[in-house]
DNA sequence: CTGTTAGCGCCTTCAG
DNA sequence: CTGAAGGCGCTAACAG
């Protein structure tokens, strides 16, 4: 491996010039650091990214940790988020650490901490953090790291919360359809408890509740397509629609309600491409999960950097109808 | 930051002594060696990465490369595969940087190899290649790095391939079907000419056209349910069953055939989740992705510190009946 | 078995 | 504007 050192003596300068110029300092001429140039193209010269950070100019590392629940519609939410936070996380020079929670759910707090000190991190963003996630919870609460949570609202000194409102969510699409639809009972397909978003979720149904005096059926499906099919094969009240809490669910019950060939308007969440697969046309709310990754990368760069406390960052959401022939490509 | 430093003082020992004790090295008495962990406790040491990569002649790091065409049926396999890969590494204790090829693709070749040499990448990984990623397979012949590739076929002596033998695979899943169902005329849903997985996929198909004396119709429609689809709508000619290159398209076939209101057996490839969307019993190959992952990396590391030169190692796939209820959680 | 002493490859004062 | 020298935190011979 040829280094600093070899291109100092080819360019016939010392070292520290050669640093200068490979790090665009001033105070160096434009002879000498043309001369250094030459010498580095010549020799193919590359710095060493571990030797820089060790010498004291390293920002540090951020680790992205994502919730690997093998369910495949999530899969696609979980690739976008990734690759958005890859390419923020490359633009802003940071290293990375990838991994997933099932690596370290078995772990203790301090192995954890542990782990990530020595791996020279300083900062990690979390996604799809549930409520039953213990030593995450606990970890977040600590303050030896800066973080930055996606979908789930905690923040505190030293973390911010990158999300779309969900309830203006969850309330903007249902008002949407009953823009073109009439309403007054609607089946309300919940997801799983412990997930922090059906908070927000639920608080959007309860103010079209009240605002348009409609009554709402909560039905727990637990985000699984198969549940929903079942809550709709099962339920006996009647009702006019059909409003789920995620398209995987909007897709059971739709499947559902054909099979029982009877027709109602159903809504989804999330927009991933998987709705193309409902074989309808279907309203939805979509979230941008790519400039969600992003922001929160920025926002963790930002933590990072200078001294703001953690705060809250909502991201805008989309209502969109996605059809079949739209989305398989 | 407190260092190794630190704890020889706080220990009475010496620097040295202490990084044994760290490196789980012999010749270290059991009494120091309880003495320095006391102190590593007492003082909450944390080796720094960093500085170990620096200084011991480090394995390097690995770059998996992952090809990020948004599709959703995909991102399930790519979950896969960096889960699977991610574990290994962890394990072999290899440090990781996760790339997208979106992030590469419109740099030159110099460009990447620079980049990757200044993260200290020793050898990579790439996932689902295809042919025409021009950069990539040029740096494939390179001598720089060592690399594994899964799912295509290019070996030398850096480079080692990993997958399952699609040609047995898509031989095996059609004999199955043929052991109850009788087929002379076979439809074959073929994908992407510039996927390297689809020529054994053809070879296989061709080895049952001899074996079995069967007539096989070739039609692409690039891995897409939609091409699936309108392939079934308009294909004229009469057959017995189809035979899809992959799980997509299969659902787009049996679909079309639905709305067509004709049954004919429709086979599979892959073994995705996805199946389940079905709505009915299908067969296909199953691939263990995340084993696949695995091995590559384990490949890696073995290229990366014995001698060997590239190979290709081929894994066992399995033909499954994946149903409806069986897959939705 | 333990301590001393060089580096790893680079950055960064601090003199010249 | 340039060069010499001292680390960063740790590992790895080499002496004791």
């Amino acid at each position: 491996m040829i280094g600093i050192k070899d291109v100092a003596k080819r360019a016939g300068v010392a070292v520290s010039t050669v640093s200068k110029v490979v790090n665009d300092y001033p105070n160096v001429s434009e002879a000498t650091k043309k001369k250094v140039n030459k010498a580095i193209r010549e020799l193919g010269f590359v710095p060493n990214a571990v030797a820089q950070a060790l010498s004291s100019k390293q920002p540090g590392r951020i680790a992205l940790i994502m919730n690997d629940t093998t369910q495949s519609a999530v899969d696609e939410i979980d690739m976008q988020y990734l690759a958005g936070a890859l390419v923020k996380a490359r633009e802003l020079n940071l290293d990375v650490v990838t991994l997933f929670v099932s690596m370290i759910r078995n772990k203790s707090i301090d192995e954890i901490i542990t782990y990530l000190r020595s791996q020279n991190v300083r900062g990690f963003v979390v996604f799809g953090l549930s409520k039953d996630e213990d030593t995450m919870l606990e970890l977040l609460k600590t303050t030896t790291f800066k973080k930055v949570v996606v979908d789930a609202p905690l923040v505190n000194d030293s973390t911010s919360t990158v999300w779309v409102d969900q309830c203006a969510a969850q309330y903007d699409v249902v008002a949407k359809m009953l823009e073109t639809v009439q309403a007054h009972r609607i089946l309300y397909l919940a997801g799983k408890e412990n997930s922090f978003v059906m908070d927000g979720r639920l608080a959007g149904m309860n103010r079209i509740a009240e605002e348009r005096g409609c009554e709402i059926l909560v039905r727990r499906a637990d985000f699984s397509e198969k549940k929903a099919r079942e809550v709709i094969f099962n339920e006996k009240e009647s009702y006019d629609m059909v409003v789920s809490a995620s398209d995987l669910m909007a897709i059971g019950a739709m499947r559902a309600l054909t099979e029982m060939d009877v027709f109602k308007h159903v809504c989804g969440f999330d927009g991933i491409s998987l709705m193309g697969y409902a074989g309808k046309q279907m309203t939805t709310v979509r979230q941008d999960f790519k400039k969600i990754a992003e922001t929160a990368v920025g926002e963790l760069a930002a933590l990072l950097e200078g001294n703001n406390k953690g705060r809250e960052i909502v991201l805008p959401h989309e209502i969109v109808r996605m059809e079949y022939l739209d989305v398989i490509s």
